[in-house]
DNA sequence: TTGACACATCAATGGATGTTGATGTATAAT
DNA sequence: ATTATACATCAACATCCATTGATGTGTCAA
């Protein structure tokens, strides 16, 4: 993972960790129409409050939305530049490494 | 989420599964070398072998690496096309719907 | 200032997932 | 044929995560 610091590492899994729940990705498509409020989104999934509050500070904490408060509403949006940085990521494994030319010293 | 079935997202969850643990974002790094055997990854990670060939199922399963019998050896290869339609889905994400004016019924 | 509302957080529970060591299976070397 | 090798699979356990219902906190309306 070339210059990829621990820190980075974690940042990684956290947010594919994040990605990887129905629910959070249903809460993700409906936030492409712009920012949310919490109510909205309690209409648009099949969740109680609790959970969807848990599947949203979980996204938050991935860094994959943000939050703001507005008098008693809370609104969430979309934040790209985490999504842009996981893109980025997927297509540098797709970019091969100077050890193209490895051999196995293993298996003959 | 607009065109998408069911199995997608079925197969989309179990991405994202596959891809948040530190060991298979490793694993997956040194498959950009190219294919390798799965001595060879064992060395390069710090895992027993069954824990290995338990990473490599789950990758496997989800469709990010495919494998190759050689005799008594496993060489294992990232799949592409699959980190493709990862990024096209995040990329979609921050494609904005026609609902761009969509207004709140449930707060003022 | 009392009560309703929007949302977050907590505690408890069940189910999924990661890890380990042991066993199974196919292949190849002796 | 026997044995070693490379890998997969299994059983057992521990930990993590999703879900629920209850409680907490701040905000607004009456």
């Amino acid at each position: 993972m070339a210059a990829m610091t621990v820190q980075d590492q974690d940042q990684l899994t956290r947010r594919f960790k994040a990605l990887s729940d129905p629910h959070r990705l249903r809460i993700l498509d409906r936030l492409r129409g712009g920012e949310r409020c919490v109510c909205d989104l309690t209409d648009a999934l099949d969740a109680g409050q609790s959970l969807l509050s848990f599947h949203l500070k979980t996204l938050k904490d991935a860094g994959l939305v943000t939050d703001r408060r507005d008098g008693r509403w809370s609104w969430y949006t979309l934040n790209a530049e985490a999504l842009e940085e996981i893109e980025e990521f997927l297509a540098s494994l797709k970019r091969r490494t100077r050890d193209r030319d490895w051999k196995p010293v293993c298996c003959a």
